[in-house]
RNA sequence: GCGCCAGUAGCUCAGUUGGAUAGAGCAACUGCCUUCUAAGCAGUAGGUCAGGGGUUCGAGUCCCUUCUGGCGUGCCA
């Protein structure tokens, strides 16, 4: 199904071709002048010096043509050169109609779905959550969504950070705690037990303890790197301690994210990209791609194009360690191989741009994948505190997720008990699911690239544009449906009031609103679309008695066009990653 | 030094390929609940779009330049 504004350009280009003038000029966009009219067209300025004559002439010509045609309630030509039109109530009408008949609101897929990798998260494993985590969760969770609506294939990979010396920290600490167990003597050759040393707190605690001594000790410092090094052996102790770390830590992980929404369809980590490190070497050293400087084996990156110097990406450290860049070099030949993806996709802090560009340009140059996959960052803002620096807890800490969570929570439950509309039993969860909507929709309504302030009182707060204004939107139009005794129309009708047809005109806008949000894997456009909506929606619910309409039909019309709003939404705070109650 | 990003109302942010009078929310002030949930709706006030040049019928948007801030800039991730 064509978008309306689609359809709109299609019958200006005729129009414009009819008058005589070349048809690319015809672009239909919404009107910047709501006042003055609905939709306009200006391509009767640049036209006018291709044709050396005054852009009103064109104009006027245009209208003159598109007056004819019955989808339009008025076309307009005014000075210097618009052209200002209205849409047929019955036009509309039709078109809501044709949307509202459609699971998929009539939005067509992607003419070309390819395979998708989604790669964001990115938590340490043994490490908590917090608030460092969220944008590249939420955001990257999001935009899964949409390329899945959009009739791809996708695959969200957590991308664990599970290997490297801070896993050899943690073994070295556990074996200073706990030296007595099976997984250090050497003798052992038993059956390791089942039940890991260490809940999910000690580990959570074991890490820092750890990683500050290393700095203070040199000698706990080398018995970690001796660790790491076992481990990357597989050393059958070190690597079955490693088994019950990553099992504790990531059944914790799936608890939290659980909690935001967000689930991956791929665990996959550092770990498992291991075994592509020497292949993905061999290849890039038969391309001869590769050479040593400083005692580093390192790959150029510098282009002729380049207007800035571009360090060489470092595949092996002098030492002969391996990097960052090495493992995620790996990783996309494991997924080249796994998945054979179309776009590899990844959401991290924009400050590792730079290593992107570089892991981009290797990858592109030892062609780890095929020429056509595309690879793209998306590297969203620094989040700051209300002082514009980076966000830090009052005791100068980081806030673990869990506890922003339980706050908002329990601001939202205070909120809802005041003037109480859901049974005592469906406190707790209505608080959830309007906690993670303010906490979620605060986030995506930003510009992902963007620093942004990361403001506690704004979250919980939540009047205007806010993710609660959204639900609340929904949960008004439920509780129409649940007390209306007769059904909704099939059809949509053509709108008889301007609160009505400007309901009708938002909701129309979602196939294109959500075209461009997915073009440019841009959420906050989905925000800022559904906070648009939201208020016809209030607007029109405000204006209109819908219930006590005393006419059937219109009554039926109502009910038909809340019904298509409210799935409108639905579908769009889905694709936020989350989800209204029934009441609040 | 070089590079990237940003600077729009008191605060937090929108602003489509250059279009008409630069828009929201918060905070402030004023109305609207015996009527489908007032977490709402309507309104008032608030601007040298960081400064200066330029391009043109037209610039928050494009070009040049200055200033301010953030980040990056070979063996961390």
């Amino acid at each position: 199904m064509q978008k309306l504004i689609e359809k709109l350009t299609e019958k200006t280009a005729a129009a414009f071709a009819a008058a005589g003038y070349d048809d690319t000029y015809a672009a239909v966009t919404l009107s910047n002048r709501p006042d003055l009219c609905e939709f306009q067209c200006n391509g009767a300025m640049p036209a006018a010096k291709q044709y050396h004559c005054a852009p009103i002439a064109i104009a006027q010509a245009v209208a003159e043509k598109l007056a004819l045609d019955p989808a339009f309630a008025s076309v307009e030509a005014v000075m210097p050169g618009f052209l200002n039109m209205t849409v047929a109530p019955q036009f509309l009408s039709e078109y809501l109609s044709e949307m509202a008949k459609d699971e998929h609101f009539g939005i067509a897929n992607d003419p070309a779905p390819r395979t998708i990798v989604v790669d964001y998260g990115g938590p340490n494993v043994a490490k908590p959550l917090h608030i460092g985590h969220l944008r590249s969760a939420i955001i990257g969770e999001s935009v899964k969504r949409l390329y899945r609506y959009f009739g791809n294939t996708v695959i969200g990979d957590i991308h664990l950070g599970d290997w490297g010396l801070q896993m050899g920290l943690i073994i070295a600490e556990v074996r200073e705690r706990q030296p007595n167990l099976p997984y250090f003597d050497e003798a052992f050759t038993g059956e390791y037990p089942a039940e890991p040393p260490f809940t999910i707190s000690e580990l959570e605690e074991i890490y820092p303890t750890a990683s500050a001594k290393s700095k203070e000790d040199e000698a706990f410092a080398a018995k970690a790197r001796e660790a790491t090094k076992r481990l990357q052996e597989h050393a059958r102790g070190e690597y079955a301690l490693w088994k019950h770390i990553m099992a504790v830590s990531i059944a914790d992980l799936k608890k939290n994210y659980a909690k935001l929404n967000v689930t991956f369809d791929a665990w996959l980590g550092e770990s498992d990209a291991q075994p592509y490190i020497q292949p993905m070497l061999d290849i890039i050293a038969d391309k001869g791609l590769a050479h040593e400087s400083d005692g580093a084996l390192v790959v150029d990156v510098q282009e002729e194009s380049d207007t800035k110097e571009l360090p060489p990406c470092i595949l092996k450290k002098s030492d002969g360690a391996t990097l960052y860049a090495t493992t995620d070099l790996a990783t996309i030949l494991q997924r080249e191989r796994d998945f054979h993806p179309g776009k590899i996709l990844y959401f991290t802090d924009k400050r590792q741009n730079l290593h992107f560009e570089q892991v981009f340009r290797v990858a592109r140059k030892a062609a780890l994948l095929s020429p056509e996959a595309e690879l793209q960052h998306i590297g969203f803002g620094t989040m700051n505190g209300k002082d514009g620096k980076p966000f830090k807890t009052r005791a100068g800490g980081v806030m673990r997720l869990e506890t922003l969570i339980a706050e908002i929570t329990d601001f939202v439950r205070g909120k809802i008990t005041e003037n109480q509309q859901v049974a005592d039993a469906e406190v707790d969860e209505t608080a959830r699911l309007i906690a993670l909507a303010a906490l979620k929709y605060g986030d995506l309504s930003n510009q992902a690239t963007k620093d942004y302030v990361f403001d506690m009182d704004r979250f919980a707060a939540f009047e205007g544009n806010t993710g609660p204004y959204l639900l609340y939107t929904i949960v008004r139009i439920k509780s129409i449906l649940a007390r209306a005794e007769d059904a909704p129309a099939d059809t949509i009708l053509p709108p008889q009031s301007k609160d009505e047809k400007t309901l009708g005109l938002t909701i129309s806008r979602f196939g294109e609103e959500l075209y461009s949000a997915y073009t440019a894997s841009a959420p906050n456009v989905i925000c800022a679309y559904l906070y648009d909506l939201a208020g016809a929606v209030n607007k029109f619910y405000h204006e209109t008695k819908i219930l006590a309409e005393p006419d059937a039909e219109k009554r039926k019309g109502y009910l038909a066009l809340i019904a298509l709003a409210k799935r409108v939404m639905e579908t769009g705070i889905d694709l936020l990653g989350f989800s209204a109650p029934d009441k609040m």
